[in-house]
RNA sequence: GGCCCGUUGGAGAAGUGGCUUAACUCACCAGCCUUUCACGCUGGCAUUCAGGGGUUCGAAUCCCCUACGGGUCACCA
């Protein structure tokens, strides 16, 4: 490998950035930065039919937040763009043109209504559907005929007879494909503009690509796109084919699929970071020679090998991102995590939309409290919504603690405790507790539980003297008063 | 249906002929720690590598068949 190492990730803007996409990107750019090389972000839109408004800035958007930094693409010129296929027709048109002229390629007069019935008969006699080869020599009276009709023509490679194309996979090995088995493929429909398995072609080859890397969906499409470098006598790229990303059953991932979340923009929403899904989807296919988990980009391109990528597809398990993500949330300055999570208070009503210095403060303080052990930030609105109840609702679990015969002792003790402080603060609390102790005789979780369960309902928490602390002393005297008012009631 | 790819525990996976009575991580279960809670810690969780045949002194690792899953066969990428 004495040539400049060159990938690419080209997506086309048919809508979010996948997590399949994510990670194929992904995989380019460690192989990139590992070798010193270039990665490029193309975009493919010759699809205009599928090209979803907005899609290809999102599509940026998610990848330039995920972290797969490029060195060239729409907004980064490194002299072989375009690197959009729709900017890049009149570099296509003259390797078509070529093409026909050597006989290589050929017009099609065949409209869509037939080559579908025709595909249909032979699916209903259990042949492989492929072109029949009907236009592959026209004679010219019949094709003055169709234009005559009206018919437009589309452009399709003739595929060499009796040839055997050989992948050379980096992930795969050798891969075999007889050429008699693929039909005559278009490569330019009538209006000009070509398929993707001629652009990605032309494409790889003029920006000088040498490792294409991609899903393997792509695996069948590549006999095709090898039989086009045969013809133009371009050197192929080597070939990487990564096995697919399946949802929890164990199924393709399908776009309404809602066993999973499947786009990164939803990840990033949620409140995952960057690098915690970063880590993750490296090794979902990749598996490094270490026996740990968490490695930093710098580490992921260090390790990285296409040698280690493995051959069977993989199912996404969001257990184990929501405990990386948790890793990296612990690891991370509050600050970090106050900002993704205090947009979600806000949103939830929790917080108003405008927080002066003291709310600031206080909100950072309750990210703080949950922090070790929030999974991604959207789940702060659920942990911490105790803060903004007015009622505290009792579940069975709850009553159960509260129904003990020592807690009204305890809480009346604890009242006495609470509106006799002259501060209010964590340590303060800490000390009423002690005294609620002596005063009761009660510890431990006689002690602490009808505490934490009067003030929170809940019988799992955090640290309770810095809960008690942000809950305030008002609210926390009320809800203390209420058990109090209502023990017969809650016990029975 | 043809062609192609794959199949190690619930999940990610290591393992490329003897070091494997199958590593590591997540999940799950049990216990410990903590005056509460959580974090954390410790232990348990595949006698077996989809199934069946071979090859070999010896196979998860090599070969064949079957089953199952997936990809592709588009004027989608």
């Amino acid at each position: 490998m004495s040539k400049q190492v060159r990938v690419r990730f080209a997506p086309s803007p048919t809508g979010h950035l996948h997590i399949g996409g994510a990670r194929s990107a992904l995989f380019n750019y460690l192989f990139a930065r590992h070798h010193g090389g270039d990665f490029i972000v193309r975009i493919e839109d010759t699809d205009r039919k599928r090209n979803v408004e907005e899609a290809e800035a999102k599509l940026i958007e998610s990848l330039r937040w995920f972290g797969t930094e490029w060195d060239e693409s729409i907004d980064k010129d490194g002299g072989v763009g375009p690197y959009r296929s729709m900017d890049r027709l009149d570099i296509y048109k003259e390797y078509i043109d070529k093409l026909v002229e050597e006989g290589k390629a050929y017009h099609c007069y065949c409209t869509e209504e037939e080559l579908n019935a025709e595909r249909e008969a032979m699916k209903a006699r259990c042949e492989t559907p492929r072109y029949s080869g009907k236009c592959r020599h026209l004679a010219p009276e019949q094709i003055e005929a169709y234009k005559a009709e009206g018919r437009t023509s589309s452009i399709r490679f003739r595929v060499p007879e009796n040839r055997e194309y050989i992948v050379h996979d980096h992930i795969r090995g050798e891969v075999k494909f007889e050429s008699n088995g693929i039909g005559d493929f278009v490569i330019a429909r009538p209006d000009g503009i070509p398929t993707y398995n001629f652009a990605v072609v032309i494409d790889d080859y003029l920006m000088k690509i040498t490792h294409v890397i991609r899903g393997e969906e792509h695996l069948s499409n590549t006999p095709r796109q090898l039989m086009i470098y045969e013809a133009f006598g371009f050197e192929a790229p080597e070939f990487a084919h990564v096995a697919l990303i399946l949802n929890p059953d164990g199924k393709k991932m399908s776009k309404r699929d809602e066993s999973l979340i499947q786009f990164v923009e939803q990840y990033r929403d949620l409140g995952y970071l960057p690098e915690a899904l970063m880590n993750f989807l490296a090794l979902l296919g990749w598996s490094p020679e270490e026996e740990r988990e968490i490695f930093t980009r710098e580490e992921l391109i260090d390790k990285f090998s296409l040698s280690r990528v493995s051959k069977s597809p993989a199912i996404f398990d969001i257990h184990k991102l929501n405990w990386m993500n948790n890793h990296y949330i612990k690891q991370a300055p509050v600050e970090r995590i106050a900002e993704l999570c205090i947009p979600h208070m806000q949103k939830a009503g929790q917080l108003p939309q405008k927080l002066n210095e003291d709310q600031y403060e206080w909100a950072k303080q309750v990210v703080a409290l949950y922090q070790e052990q929030l999974q991604y930030a959207a789940e702060i609105t659920g942990l911490a919504s105790l803060f903004f109840e007015n009622e505290v609702q009792y579940d069975e679990e709850a009553k159960a603690v509260l129904s003990d015969e020592q807690v009204p002792d305890v809480m009346k003790a604890f009242h006495e405790e609470l509106v006799t402080l002259k501060e209010y603060t964590p340590d303060t609390i800490k000390e009423a507790l002690k005294a609620v102790q002596k005063v009761t005789g009660q510890k431990g979780k006689k002690l602490f539980m009808p505490v934490r369960v009067a003030t929170t309902g809940l019988t799992h928490g955090r640290d309770l003297n810095q809960t008690l602390f942000l809950l305030g002393r008002d609210k926390v005297v009320s809800r203390v008063q209420n058990v109090i008012n209502n023990y017969e009631k809650i016990a029975k």
